[in-house]
DNA sequence: GACAGATGAAGGA
DNA sequence: TCCTTCATCTGTC
């Protein structure tokens, strides 16, 4: 059984036409995302005792806050601002457009392959989607095709981080985190089909 | 160090 | 086609 959400985070529902999300937010950004009515969304295991490394990711679209020191408390970071980045940039995916900007997002206690399997996935473009395999190539290891499914299935942020673009061979479904039902229904938004 | 996993490809029925 | 098997790589415990 793996842990639950880290209780240094503050959640923040976001209440969309699809239910209630819980966005979770560390002192270095967004953490990570609960689909609704998850039970408890499993999250990576993150390091535990100490304070973030320097593992904060910035989306390419995301400029500011580039250079925020891990040892921000909580109540100093502009959550108001981040929180209206992640609820704009979730409503526009599931609307199946793609988000005009995203909150930093802090992958702390990931390791370097699965970042660049997400920053990989971060480059897919709505309706865009790429295998298993082809994430692999992508990344430069195109043997770690099984790792890149893995490292999908850590995927802490899904939606933003869009993990239901990634099919298995021939336009199967492969797998999902947050149920094979919800990642139907985000490609469905973006027209795509899969076998 | 062993094991599991959201795969891919090949071979056989 | 469909199913089974095996190779491969990485993360976790």
């Amino acid at each position: 059984m793996k842990t639950a959400a880290s209780p240094s985070l503050i959640a923040l529902p976001i209440a969309t036409a699809e239910g209630e999300f819980i966005a979770r937010y560390s002192a270095a950004g967004l953490a990570e995302l609960d689909f609704p009515n998850a039970k408890a969304f499993v999250a990576p295991k993150r390091s535990e005792g100490g304070q973030p490394p320097s593992s904060t990711l910035h989306p390419p679209s995301s400029s500011a806050q580039s250079d925020r020191p891990s040892s921000v408390p909580l109540s100093a970071v502009p959550l108001s601002g981040w929180h209206r980045l992640t609820v704009a940039a979730l409503q526009n995916v599931l609307a199946g457009r793609a988000p005009k900007k995203l909150p930093p997002l802090d992958w702390f206690g990931t390791t370097e392959f699965q970042q660049s399997v997400w920053r990989a996935m971060l480059r897919l473009k709505p309706g865009q989607t790429r295998s298993y395999g082809e994430i692999a190539r992508l990344i430069g290891r195109p043997r770690a095709v099984r790792a890149v499914g893995g490292a999908c299935g850590a995927n802490p942020i899904p939606v933003l981080v869009p993990c239901h673009r990634v099919l298995a061979a021939g336009r199967r479904l492969g797998g999902f985190g947050g149920g094979l039902d919800w990642k139907r229904r985000l490609l469905a938004r973006e027209g795509v089909v899969p076998a």
